[in-house]
DNA sequence: GTCTATATAAGGATAGAC
DNA sequence: GTCTATCCTTATATAGAC
């Protein structure tokens, strides 16, 4: 039945399938690391289809990186949203970030492509898009933590101290004192958290 | 007057001059970002020279990297040499590897490409030539400044709130409450061995 | 040691049929 | 929307002269 042709069903697929299957590919090896020819056999398309839905490669890598990091905005957001002291915010976001770096690799890669751009036009507007809007609500919170301090610094260190560790997740396993349980999120975020609640002055009274 | 061949004077000077001139090229745009024909332009050759001394472009890139993190390692390693408390020595360090990350944006450049690498091989040689020397100083540092934490989670925070800084300096100037004072070495140590010392209990009595 | 010349492959991008 | 076919450029690497 129905020789009509059904095109209102499948609109837009293709596009937003392509945007999610080479994000992956572009996480992994970088802009200069992944072909249109890789992004068309992973799509199933060839190169020229892919000229359909972007003008050129670097718009394709843009809005894929764009898509990835909108996947993650809502989930970030949440982690940030709520009510209670700003200490057990604190705890929340640290442990919500900490789990979704350890569980998607992909966009903790974006994220460091994104800080080694040195396009500055393509890392700017990527940065404001995605980082902005994440630190300034946990800058926020670092007023509340301790308004005597920069602000800007300690929300830089609170993402600095639970990104790096898996940032160098891939080396850390070469080094001294590794135990596995480390790459369990929620051990870094109780590390971290008790590091920024007290420093290192829980021990013994040591010199200083 | 020897008609022998005078050959042990100029002996590997391109070879070096080469690896000096190439480092900085990888560090800012990435092994693949680089092709034998820019390393060619920026030394002055023509790419077939090139074949000359390196096998390949791996090989060339390999000790590129190599070359410039054996330069960083004896600065690196004076920073944690010499006597003091733990306290004192910790500030020196942090002191010193902020110092250096805010003076060479290669060297710290080059590092994150080594964190993103998924060549496994290639991962592994160069973490362990150069992280770990520096790593296993800073974990034993951390086992003195206090023997009840985990040693290895602690040294990679220490690593981290310093680093971290540094891989978002491009980004952070689109961030609130950035000043440009923030980007002083100095300022930034002191804060993170404040941060170290006493985490943020060191505010009034905030909830908690 | 460095050059010129070239082989061979891979890359981005377009034209035009369907 | 997707294909085939193709263009042009850039890339790694080698051969052989000097």
């Amino acid at each position: 039945m129905s020789s009509q042709t059904v095109k209102t069903i499948p609109k837009r697929k293709t596009r937003e399938e392509i945007l999610e299957l080479s994000a992956p590919l572009f996480a992994r090896h970088g802009y200069d690391g992944v072909s249109m020819r890789d992004v068309a056999a992973a799509v199933g398309l060839t190169q020229a289809a892919l000229y359909y839905h972007f003008s050129n490669k670097d718009q394709l890598y843009l809005d894929a990186v764009a898509y990835e990091f909108r996947e993650k905005e809502a989930a970030l957001k949440a982690m940030l949203a709520g009510n209670g002291t700003p200490w057990e915010r604190l705890e929340r976001f640290v442990a919500g970030l900490a789990r979704m770096m350890a569980t998607d690799k992909d966009f903790l890669r974006l994220v460091q492509w994104v800080l080694l751009d040195t396009d500055e036009a393509r890392q700017s507007t990527l940065a404001k898009q995605v980082f902005r809007d994440m630190f300034v609500a946990v800058h926020d919170l670092a007023c509340e933590l301790d308004p005597h301090q920069d602000a800007h610094l300690l929300a830089m260190s609170i993402f600095g101290l639970v990104i790096f560790h898996f940032q160098t997740g891939a080396t850390r396993k070469f080094m001294p004192g590794h135990r596995p349980h480390q790459d369990d999120p929620e051990v870094l975020a109780r590390h971290v958290c008790e590091l920024l609640r007290r420093g290192l002055a829980a021990a013994d009274g040591e010199a200083r």
